[in-house]
DNA sequence: ACGATTGTTTACTATTTAGTAAACTACAAG
DNA sequence: CTTGTAGTTTACTAAATAGTAAACAATCGT
């Protein structure tokens, strides 16, 4: 009942995209609402502060487009290793479209945003802290099942986890400096030669 | 001749110490001023912007404290590995210390700011990747020492450097994120891990 | 079609911030 | 001890920004 609207959506993804693009301390309140094509008023109406958004943003990126990526790419139908080899190269892939888009590579939003205001934001922080770790549990299933199956030398999973994940950020942050995707080109062998993984050739 | 000032050096650690627990775009003039005990109208007597005085921090920081720093841990009269292994150990250390004194995991500046900035501003994109790339040609170097002792199976150096630096990198930043030190206690192991190191205990 | 409700717009205030100009001060060298 | 130079301080302007209040507009359910 009332008035109908996609303002908050346009909110969101105007929020996201500036952010990515640029940085969240530097984005203004005022410049999503431009982008978005919606007044301030109406910002205020749906979202109490520029923090508020950004925790909105990334939450609601995750579930109606993160996930879907996720779960497909580590689809319990793929070989373990492969999961991970693909999943690599679709980094790659979406990076390098970001790149002709934007004349930059852009990284992780979440990341960035998360390594920006950590210490200042405990709220965005937190949500950043929550889909990270969403992410991680991808990693740790398909190495479990990679050593189930032989093709990774046993050992704490979770620990093998994080360290792959922060060979994954670690590697898209210098992409983002460098404006290089180079480091994201090798990533798909760096990431099995990590893991100790045999036999490292299914499919290419 | 004139009158002596230690200004621009009280500006300059003020605006390090700032930026890195906060962040770049947070972080103002006028607060830059206030933790140096300096006036505004200094400031720009000696920098004429935020940008041109956190390029010149960086520069300093590696000069005067960072250059030392690894230059003593990466010593040639080290074994290659225990460069390595203990070049983390002390990144571990550190970042502890920060831990206890700020009440947070901080990671590293110079990779903060360059991810927070690169789309924005590029003489700091530049200044950041001179200093990286200058970080990862101590790891390039140790690897090739490492592998010439057949401590580390053959192959691009330079690629592994970019990739064990990419695991450094993204550790601390999940370290800063997650306020935990837990992804730095595991680097020295995972390190080596990932260069397929052989018998790695020299030292522990 | 009407009224409660949801969303929009405008116009405003108060604050923070970057940046400047010019008077002022200390000091080193001659 | 005086003079030029290097550095400091103050007080200011202009612009950007966050946040608010209240009038206004659309539309859903009845």
């Amino acid at each position: 009942m009332g008035r109908t609207s996609n303002a908050k959506e346009k909110l969101l993804e105007a929020a996201l995209d500036l952010i990515w693009e640029r940085s969240y301390g530097v984005v203004t309140i005022d410049a999503i609402c431009e982008k978005a094509g919606v007044k301030k008023g109406s910002f205020y109406y749906f979202f109490e502060s520029k923090s508020a958004l950004a925790v909105a943003a990334l939450e609601a990126d995750w579930n109606e487009c993160g996930k879907q990526k996720w779960d497909t790419l580590f689809s319990a139908s793929v070989a373990p290793l492969d999961r991970i080899r693909d999943f690599f190269k679709h980094v790659y892939d979406s990076q390098a479209e970001l790149q002709k888009e934007h004349g930059q590579v852009l990284g992780c939003p979440c990341f960035s945003v998360g390594s920006e205001t950590s210490t200042q934001d405990e709220t965005i922080r937190l949500k950043v802290q929550e889909i990270l770790q969403r992410q991680i549990r991808y990693f740790e299933s398909a190495i479990r099942d990679a050593q189930a199956g032989g093709s990774v030398p046993p050992g704490d999973a979770a620990a093998k986890a994080k360290c792959l994940f922060a060979l994954f950020e670690g590697s898209l942050g210098q992409a983002r400096i460098q404006n290089d995707l180079e480091f994201l080109r090798i990533l798909p062998e760096s990431a099995l030669g990590m893991l100790g993984a045999a036999a490292a050739h299914t499919s290419s």
